[in-house]
DNA sequence: ATGAAAGCGCTAACAC
DNA sequence: GTGTTAGCGCTTTCAT
């Protein structure tokens, strides 16, 4: 172990070879723990590589192996803690392998989408996990499958697919929040959402409606799904607000729960008392603000799992049509969800009256 | 352009040689902009890369260079957005100056993190922006230093080093804080931390207090800092609440901010009524609950500018003694923070009587 | 203006 | 058991 400097150049396998006295095969042999090499030199080469500091270099490795030990993940975003979370857990799974992950993030952008994947593709990654931007119709599994890299998608559902995927099973959180709210003597409920092509998005909307309306048909739901981003979600809020009054908020994707509990602040309104809020996605602020927030939480290492399982399945020459995989979510009340009271039973439709308390 | 399935072999500058008629050199100056390539073979050339979609090998080419275009980063974590921005921030960055980041996670481990590190050094990676678990005392650093890399430190103020550090300006900020707290008249305030060997906490400690004894020399300052992690935290702030009740509770770092909710919420204390909350560190729920939470922002983006300035500095050969960078943050007072009635003027030290509303 | 040759650091046949 | 040889895909003198 000797103590360097700005190195000029760091030892080779070559360097390590000539001290031990063997050939470069052989150090190669003995690193890789083949057992055919005489214990002796065995032992002349751990002493040289510990003399001379030396590391192998993986990229040369791989290129001559002509088969790169990376995977790539490409994430919108790592600004919340989803895909944070989601990295993460793939970091900790790929290498589990013996494979380097390497992420990076497509910025909400189709285009630099693109981009991540034709560098991927350039890096002859063994496999990517791809979290599309917004739409799975975007370009990202089209180029994917063009390029034949082995990939899987995670966070959306399949559409036409090719490729495996791994997603949150929508319908069934989605029937269970609606069963929660009926539950709790919600009639009229407002979805909130972004306009965006996701089927994940329209699984959940209608996945509500159907349960909705068979536990309660008379229950109203409506759907706001605002184009573009986050502000224009704002903007129709505020309006829509100004001619209807939901006793219930459930919104589809978490900027979205920010944007009601924004437009709740505006208005002074406060939960559960004068509307329930439940948001898809959880956060870990949201058990700890007052009123916590109620909640879909998405089983994240269960998602990376499949998708690392899948992914390593393909790569290991796995030929079999692609799968959609569905995990399972828990609905989490919280107090941001009040119960009304009697469900209608004398035809009233007055406005919230939560059991719960405001402080 | 055209459809590939699954390659057995990807097309080689070779290929595009053969096919274009020149030789790989010549293929290689065209790729690279070399203006003295006669016209007609740059063209034969980009028909040719055209015709075999072709895509040059990056690592490849790096390693014929003997120079990684690569810089690394290694965070401690990923699950809050403070470190999620700054690697998408040194993702752009990088990118810009022609080199893709690749991120890895500490995930608060000081082994991990060397392991990283030494993985960095086989990437032969240009540069890495460590942001190092808990104490820059850490072996990190030193690592860094052993194996000769370039690098500089994020998040962390310089101890003793031969890196460059950038890092927020924690006294300012801290002083800031007290100046403010002591205006809205708080005397007796407790600051809430984790007892890592951090400088740049005992730096918003030392500040706070100097600060806060300078304004108002009678005002009551307490520290609290758990050792271990969160949970200790908790338990300590339960115990502490037993015997204390300052008018206001200054957290030294994000989760701290959230223990304080939690416990709050445990006692059913109201932000500002029973206490006020101010936070090291910022994020985007603090200002949509309700108290919206006052918050210490630190600016990442700046952070990593700076960072990534510094370490292409370094990489472009500079030489000169290590600087510590020093951003200022900006101090957010949100509802979570209450002013007391006129501030001692007759001996009182009743407790709070907020001039804010709680609904 | 171009190509042959050498080589970045490594691995894998295949002889010996 | 071990070394020789021949690359992986690229760049870069250096002749021509």
């Amino acid at each position: 172990m000797r103590h360097a400097g700005k190195q000029l150049r760091r030892s080779s396998i070559h360097d390590v070879a000539s001290r031990a006295g063997v050939s470069p095969a052989t150090v190669s042999k003995v690193l890789q723990g083949v057992t055919t090499v005489k214990a002796e030199n065995v032992q002349r080469v751990h002493d040289a590589v510990e003399a001379l500091d030396y590391r192998l270099d993986p990229f040369a490795a791989d290129l001559r192996r002509s088969r790169r030990r990376i995977i790539g993940a490409i994430v919108p975003e790592l600004e919340s803690e989803f895909f944070g979370s989601m990295v993460t857990a793939l970091e900790r799974l790929a290498e589990k392998r013996g494979y380097a992950l390497v992420a990076a993030t497509s910025r909400e952008s189709e285009k630099r989408e693109a981009e991540l994947i034709e560098r991927m593709h350039d890096w002859r990654v063994a496999g990517v996990v791809l979290a599309p931007v917004r739409s799975e119709k975007g370009s990202g599994t089209a180029l994917l499958k063009r390029y034949g890299m082995t990939g899987v998608l995670v966070d959306r559902v399949m559409t036409d697919d090719t490729l495996d995927t791994v997603s949150v099973d929508n319908a069934s959180a989605s029937a269970e929040v609606a069963r929660q709210l009926v539950e709790a003597g919600h009639a009229h409920v407002l979805l909130l959402g972004l306009s965006d092509e996701s089927i994940a998005i329209h699984t959940r909307i209608d996945s509500f409606r159907k349960a909705a309306s068979q536990l309660d048909p008379t229950m109203k739901v409506d759907v706001l799904l605002a184009g573009g981003d986050v502000t224009a979600l704002r903007a129709a809020l505020a309006t829509y607000f100004g001619e209807h009054k939901p006793t219930a908020i459930y919104s589809l994707f978490l900027k979205g729960t920010l944007v009601a509990l924004t437009e709740f602040r505006r208005r002074g309104w406060h939960c559960p008392n004068d509307i329930s809020l439940v948001g898809f996605d959880d956060a870990e602020w949201m058990q700890v603000t007052y009123p916590s927030i109620a909640a879909v939480v998405q089983p994240i290492d269960k998602m990376a799992e499949q998708a690392v399982d899948m992914l390593f399945r393909r790569i290991d020459g796995l030929e079999e049509p692609a799968k959609a995989h569905l995990e399972p979510c828990k609905v989490v009340m919280r107090e941001s969800v009040g119960r009304m009271r009697q469900h209608r039973i004398e035809g009233e439709e007055t406005m919230a009256d939560p059991r719960h308390h405001q402080r």
